[in-house]
DNA sequence: GTGGCCCTTGTCACGAATGTCATGTTAGGC
DNA sequence: GCCTAACATGACATTCGTGACAAGGGCCAC
């Protein structure tokens, strides 16, 4: 991931104020800003604007959401109970999570409650996990977005599904251990603290 | 997209209040805002202002009209076919639509998409149609969405899912003029131009 | 009904931050 | 290499936040 640089005017655009506050933004040092030699031009690093809206308690713009908020965990299973078991296991190791029940909730919660981690069951009803896989890849604008898949199938029913746009898969039943090393692992808890 | 950020003079000016009162609604929670790093200047994102609108059942000014009563339908069926010729019929009427044909689609979409309106089979596999009315009434942001149920349920199964969320129901088979009239009840084309 | 109480809103003035305008410059795309 | 759109700068106009106080309106007890 190159560390992307905005200029004035966009952030200017992105907070809902004119360039020129930005400048003096920048210049009463408030938000991080390096020059250009030539005209004097500023730029900003993105981590540098996040960190300044975090500061200020200012909204995060769309685009720039998964790049800071990933320890959100949504977790979708018909089953009511393996979804809370799921969940409580991630919550306690410091996840936030959410639960959908069925593929509308986990669409709905996909766009508003912007995770940085789904874990799947590839049986939910009236859904082809497949299917599922391709039109969160090729739909979804949560790029980032890392898919567990979590099923009872076989182990090369699960390997498709990593083919199929999976970034890894567990086998029921697993071990709590085990869950908690494969969300480590796809979305570090680590990478909160900037 | 730049969502369109408002400042407190000009949401004085479009309620016929004193910015001052603005602030002091920001202030007590009932409309939410955030402040700039300068001066502690408030600015409230358009979305966040619409909701606080619609909370207070107060006018929403001309020029945002557009962004909230908009012409967009969500097709949703598991019948591909059924599906098409819905979202062609609406569409021929002017509307912009998309199709949905399962619970994840319609969800990512109801989100991305931001529909005004969107047809529900109760039917749709997986999904009880009542759950879904109860869960998209208090997740989804889109607070002004209307549901057309359309299925071919019998009547009293239909009214009951008018008594649980939905705006109004279509029986299938149906009629496309039906169709439209229903449509254009729910969500007036005539009301985009200003 | 009437008076009092309480909450909300409007008004005023000052200081500070932000927006606007015009002009010169250059970064970025072709 | 050229052209356009974007940016920097300075001076100036405008808006905004704050605090204190006055005015409006609803509610309740009497």
């Amino acid at each position: 991931m190159s560390t992307r640089v905005l200029t004035t005017g966009e952030i200017g655009k992105y907070c809902g104020v004119h360039f020129r506050t930005v400048i003096r933004w920048i210049e009463r040092g408030e938000l991080k800003g390096y020059k250009l030699p030539g005209r004097g031009d500023h730029r900003v690093q993105l981590d540098d604007f996040l960190a300044f809206l975090r500061r200020n308690s200012m909204p995060v713009p769309p685009e720039f959401q998964t790049a800071e908020t990933n320890h959100r965990v949504l977790v979708t299973d018909d089953d009511p109970n393996m979804a809370r078991a799921i969940a409580r296991t991630l919550s306690r190791a410091g996840y936030e999570t959410r639960i959908a029940n069925d593929g509308l909730q986990a669409g709905i919660l996909l766009e508003s409650f912007k995770p940085g981690l789904m874990t799947l069951d590839l049986r939910m009803p009236g859904l082809s996990g497949f299917q599922v896989l391709e039109f969160i890849r090729e739909e979804s604008l949560q790029e980032g977005l890392k898919i567990l898949v979590v099923s009872a199938l076989e182990k090369t029913e699960l390997e498709k599904a990593v083919a199929g746009g999976a970034d890894d898969f567990l086998m029921k039943p697993f071990d709590n251990a085990y869950l908690i090393e494969k969300a480590q692992t796809l979305l570090p808890l680590a990478a909160r603290e900037g």
